[in-house]
DNA sequence: CCCGCATGATTAACCGGTTAAGTTCATGTT
DNA sequence: AACATGAACTTAACCGGTTAATCATGCGGG
């Protein structure tokens, strides 16, 4: 390991005949600064390998140029195949990468992590922090943000929005779904709804409520956690409880599929005896047997307008808004 | 937003009575501090609410307790229903969290991107870097070791290992895989190959050859990109090729699964006609139509690994392995 | 010819820690 | 009693930048 020593400031100073603040000057492309000089201290800085030491800069700009992404842990656990968070980071990076920003990724979940994360925050580590995905009443966003740092969420907090935050409209994407089951003559319409500590499970189960009860139509609830197995548990209740339903619509794409398969095991054909819709419009979901109708939502873009914001309430620009909903669509394949 | 000062070192050391030094000591831990005085510190610290400024600390400890992972950005394209690098993600965030040292994600790919990493490792913003999956004879590993950085990858580096890695045995378990398929009486064993530009393609592929070789029989190779739509594309291609083949192996489970739709929709029933294996042993291959057999490969685990041994080489530990491998295992299914 | 004023560079203070060197003081030696 | 020793604290230098305040220089105007 050689750990070259490398040029600061000084010696670039040194090399162009000019001084330290001069140099500065140049590298952060200040205006008052004369075209010689400017090009004697840039030929220096080539020459040198110059490279701006970060921890010297951020102690006086108290910035640090880098933004933490908190996963729950929970998920990661969890969800083995998750591809929610992924699409998150895939966003969220993308927009970083853009405003030359780092981001540093954080996991949650035990008090003693989450602990964690406020004194990181709060040590000024960080210009901002953005959550995916917060489940229950988690007070860290709403402790963070009081205590100044830029915050945003993607979902909407539970307990009032005390925080900015950007999600999609499940309400909307859900009722087109579940109208759609409707309109192709459903009568015995269930749902595999999401856990309902998140406000994705809980919006998506009023979404279906409701729309249901415009319809005049009973509804049928089973309740499951987002992943494949709880699917096929859940679809095995409902039919349990009703051998005629006619329609399941499933709150996330992985449900969906378990439902597929316990339908399957149970002789059901899909869609001629029992339609299905998913959520969220997975690319696995384009493959299922039969390809899985279901409600789109932008979850990269989503990632991405979440950067955004947080990148501009860092930056100060007025006149934020507080939410952000983004819109779904109901995608139609075979299934429904 | 109210950004409220947070107390400095000089603050606690004022209130406890005491010089900045000790308030370091005490901070640090250091042993050389009288009980009493460490008592009136930490009560100063708790009252306080002191959290140490990371920037101020690394300027002068030239740490920054961070570490970088990255990402090739192309991964992030084919990251859409990937599971691999969330998978990564996953164990190395562990074991970072576990040696309380933060995670900085980086995707790289373009040149532009390239050279935003390779400045912002050199300019001591992270301890160190970690490198999920290189594709082709990228430089930028070697680049950085030979600058003192510490660097582990994850993948054997193609073109002479200049830098320490971790790899799973795609050897072994390529072969476990075909000769499972040998001794079932398979004939015509054709495989999906991986990209040719990535170690994990190219160890499959040579498994595959090599197993076959010393079984006798004839080789049949069409090569994919790790996706499910290259896996099915593949498959065409393979069954225009030679009707008769009667088994496959795919290098991944998405290759797999493509394959699995592609033989469906040509009438082929699995494994009666054609047996089939892939290699990762994803979620989703308990769950495909038949469950696919697998050579499982410890992702999350190699995600560990590379975590520990690039905090062992930050650390300077002594008698570090250049490499590790770390074992697969053939999980058969209904497929083959 | 001298003054005032831009313009552009320099000086020096500061950010918030760490740590080598120096100081103080109680204790042990002879 | 005089002095070496060592424990525990303080002083002060330093890490590598940024930036407000200051200063030098050249130029147009009176």
């Amino acid at each position: 390991m050689v750990t070259r020593e490398r040029p600061t400031l000084e010696a670039v100073a040194r090399r162009a005949g000019v001084s330290r603040a001069t140099v500065s000057r140049v590298v952060n492309g200040s205006p008052t600064v004369a075209a010689a000089i400017r090009e004697t201290v840039n030929r220096a800085v080539e020459e040198l390998g110059y490279v701006p030491n970060q921890a010297a800069r951020s102690l006086v700009t108290q910035r640090t140029e880098s933004i933490a992404l908190i996963l729950p842990e929970t998920a990661s656990r969890v969800f083995s195949d998750d591809l929610f968070f992924p699409a998150i980071i895939r966003g969220v990076g993308a927009e970083m990468e853009a405003a030359d920003k780092q981001l540093v990724l954080m996991m949650t979940g035990s008090a003693k992590s989450h602990d964690r994360v406020e004194r990181y925050a709060v040590a000024g580590h960080v210009d901002g922090v953005m959550f995916a995905s917060v489940h229950g009443a988690d007070p860290l966003p709403g402790t963070l943000s009081r205590l100044g740092i830029p915050v945003v969420c993607s979902g909407r907090p539970i307990g009032g929005p005390t925080v900015p935050y950007v999600d999609v409209d499940h309400f909307g994407g859900v009722a087109a779904a579940v109208r759609h089951l409707v309109q192709a003559g459903r009568k015995r319409i269930a749902t595999i709804a999401g856990p309902q500590d998140m406000v994705a499970g809980i919006d998506r189960l009023a979404g279906y409520r409701a729309t249901l009860a415009t319809a005049g139509l009973p509804e049928h609830v089973a309740i499951g956690d987002f992943t494949r197995e709880s699917g096929i548990i859940a679809m095995r209740t409902l039919l349990a409880e009703d051998a005629k339903l006619d329609a399941v619509f499933a709150a996330s794409d992985m449900m969906a599929h378990g439902a597929l398969l316990a339908l399957k095991e149970a002789g059901r054909r899909v869609p001629a005896d029992v339609a299905i819709i998913g959520f969220d419009d997975f690319e696995i979901s384009r493959f299922s047997e039969p390809p899985l109708t279901t409600v789109r939502q932008p979850i990269v873009e989503s990632g991405r307008t979440m950067a955004r914001q947080l990148l501009a309430l860092i930056n100060g620009e007025p006149g934020l808004p507080d939410a952000i909903v983004l819109p779904t669509e109901l995608i139609v394949r075979d299934s429904a």
